[in-house]
DNA sequence: AGCAATTGAATTGCACACAATTTATTCATC
DNA sequence: GATGAATAAATTGTGTGCAATTCAATTGCT
């Protein structure tokens, strides 16, 4: 193996670290997908929801529209039309708040809050039908976790 | 730790591989951002580059969008847009094969060509800049795969 | 009080992703 | 050789992501 040869094989689409998170990303999304048509909502929206539910039970200081994006990282050009659609089908309501009219506050209605109770038993059948072993993804999860921490420290 | 614990526990954000896999995904993807605002590409052009690259030195049997798009698990309706891109930036040529007049054989120009040349030194800048430990980062790439061939087999 | 700088959302514009449909071509079978 | 099924791209429509800008409200400073 020459040096060249490492060199140009950092080239090859197999051996991007990059490609085969973006792939699969993409791949895990697909497979959340028959379960996000039962519960109406796309994965981002899903998202969304994870944490408005996670909030429920510890509320953060502000549930605005900004914590939410620092949780998901994502920013107001992403989350604005997203809120606006989970709050058109009813689940999120949105409004200023009374302290700070800049500020976005986020809540849960009675049926987004509902919705929760449906979440576990699909995601319980679906992590069955995928076949996969939750304890092999231990690992995987905490080298993300790693991976991300270090890249958004040094960004 | 109840077994209604470990249920809940479930929904937590930070749980969920498919966030970390997300989010680490778009992270991975704004590191590269500056090298490849350098070059002109977005992520998925650089993707589909990479593959362009990789079957000049070993052609596939067609080199076509159907066969980009399975190299990259990516269908047309992404794929036609992203391609006519790079072709109006002169790096890939469009034609329709005359053997099969439905598929559409694909090749480097020769600036697509002579773009490879300066990817390699970017790129090893990054990875300096950015400060990963390339070691580290072997253990998640083999997971990675592994996920994605078992995601892959069960869809 | 007055005003510049900052902050939080919203908006705009571009490029994906992907489902669903359409169109053009080829294949298979009769 | 006609024709129905299958295939490869392209198209259409919706929903992100994200950079850049705009707008309104607030904060800091004098």
């Amino acid at each position: 193996m020459t040096a060249s040869h490492d060199l140009e094989a950092q080239l090859l689409l197999d051996n991007q670290l990059c490609f085969k998170l973006y792939a699969a990303s993409r791949a895990v999304i697909r497979a959340y997908k028959p379960m996000l048509d039962e519960l109406g909502l796309t994965y981002p929206q899903y998202l969304a929801m994870l944490v408005l539910w996670e909030w429920q039970a510890s509320p953060p200081e502000q549930a605005t529209v900004k914590a939410l994006g620092e949780r998901l990282m994502l920013d107001s050009g992403t989350l604005t039309p997203l809120l606006k659609r989970l709050e058109q089908l009813g689940l999120v309501q949105r409004r200023r708040s009374s302290a700070d009219e800049r500020e976005l506050c986020l809540a849960l209605s009675a049926a987004g809050l509902a919705l929760r109770d449906r979440v576990l038993p699909l995601k319980q059948r679906l992590l069955c039908e995928s076949g996969v072993d939750v304890n092999e993804l231990e690992g995987l999860r905490e080298s993300l976790g790693q991976l991300l921490a270090l890249v958004r420290a040094h960004s």
